[in-house]
DNA sequence: CGGACAACCTGGTTGC
DNA sequence: TGCAACCAGGTTGTCC
């Protein structure tokens, strides 16, 4: 579900609202996300303090006291709420932790591709599962040149490749299309057809897209929500994503929507060459 | 190896 | 109203 803006905009809300604050009571109500939620229980993060919440792509580690942290990837449908556990339980809620202030982190998701599991990664290191995750798209390694070189060779489309976590994290779907239309390259190109000029484009567009979208808290097009339950707001200035049919804001033409691996693509045909 | 695609799971929307 | 088909923001494994 969530895309690199929204899993940062969780993130801060989380460090934000539950540093400090101790695990006091870990509770799960149905078997299984992606991951069998019971080694939760046993793994001992009952007692512990929360230190703070760190991402990357879009995991999340929350860092525990002794050493334990917590692993946690939204998937398609994951939401993340901090409110009373008095508050009834939803269908899709599988866990809570009980929080030392007398909240609860509930984790909800209804269509189970989500992660969270217990991990030992202290010290600012990373799951090994990590590992072949590529650059972070707002940190100085994302460059023109790195997009542009890590294209040469790649014979599949411009979209797939931008979605592509192994070589930058955090764009999903919503994001490729507007990232290309920002930069007016339709999401049909190689990417090894791509110019130095083009790549440019392309990195300047990835990194202002990503940066408005988390000043904006995120896209809410279908479950996301923030961890007060409000919704985020750069759905509003989608440019091309689920406007099919619509006219381009920039030339009036129709948005086009195409499939590209199974995907909707969105896209200006005029705009974008 | 790169790339296309199915599978994982549930629910909402669309269309007959 | 009923029901089937299709769609959905991610990741992983399989096949060619």
């Amino acid at each position: 579900m969530p895309e690199l803006p929204e899993v940062e905009t969780v993130k801060r809300a989380l460090d934000a609202r539950v540093c400090g604050l101790d695990i006091v009571k870990v509770e799960t109500f149905s078997p299984a996300m992606r991951t069998s939620l019971a080694p939760l229980s046993a793994a001992g993060l009952e007692g512990r303090r929360i230190l703070g919440v760190r991402r990357r792509g879009r995991y999340m580690v929350m860092d525990l006291a002794g050493g334990k942290s917590l692993l946690m990837h939204l998937g398609m449908s994951g939401v993340l709420r901090v409110e009373p556990p008095s508050v009834p339980r939803r269908k899709h809620e599988h866990i809570f932790f009980h929080l030392s202030d007398g909240s609860a982190l509930r984790f909800e998701c209804t269509r189970r591709f989500s992660i969270c599991e217990p991990c030992d990664c202290a010290g600012g290191c990373w799951p090994s599962a990590l590992d072949k995750l590529g650059v972070e798209p707002l940190s100085e390694d994302f460059t023109a040149d790195y997009l542009f070189g890590a294209s040469r060779g790649h014979t599949g489309n411009i979209k797939n490749f931008l979605m592509d976590n192994s070589i930058v994290v955090g764009v999903g779907n919503i994001y490729a299309a507007e990232t290309l239309f920002t930069a007016g390259v339709s999401p049909l190109r190689r990417a090894c057809d791509l110019t130095s000029a083009e790549a440019e484009k392309l990195a300047v567009a990835v990194r202002a897209t990503l940066e408005a979208a988390i000043r904006a808290g995120g896209s809410s097009i279908r479950d996301y929500r923030h961890l007060d339950g409000s919704e985020g707001s750069f759905s509003l200035q989608l440019k091309a994503y689920g406007r099919a049919g619509e006219p381009c804001p920039v030339c009036g033409t129709a948005i086009a929507r195409i499939t590209q691996s199974g995907r909707s693509s969105y896209y200006c045909p005029k705009c974008q060459k």
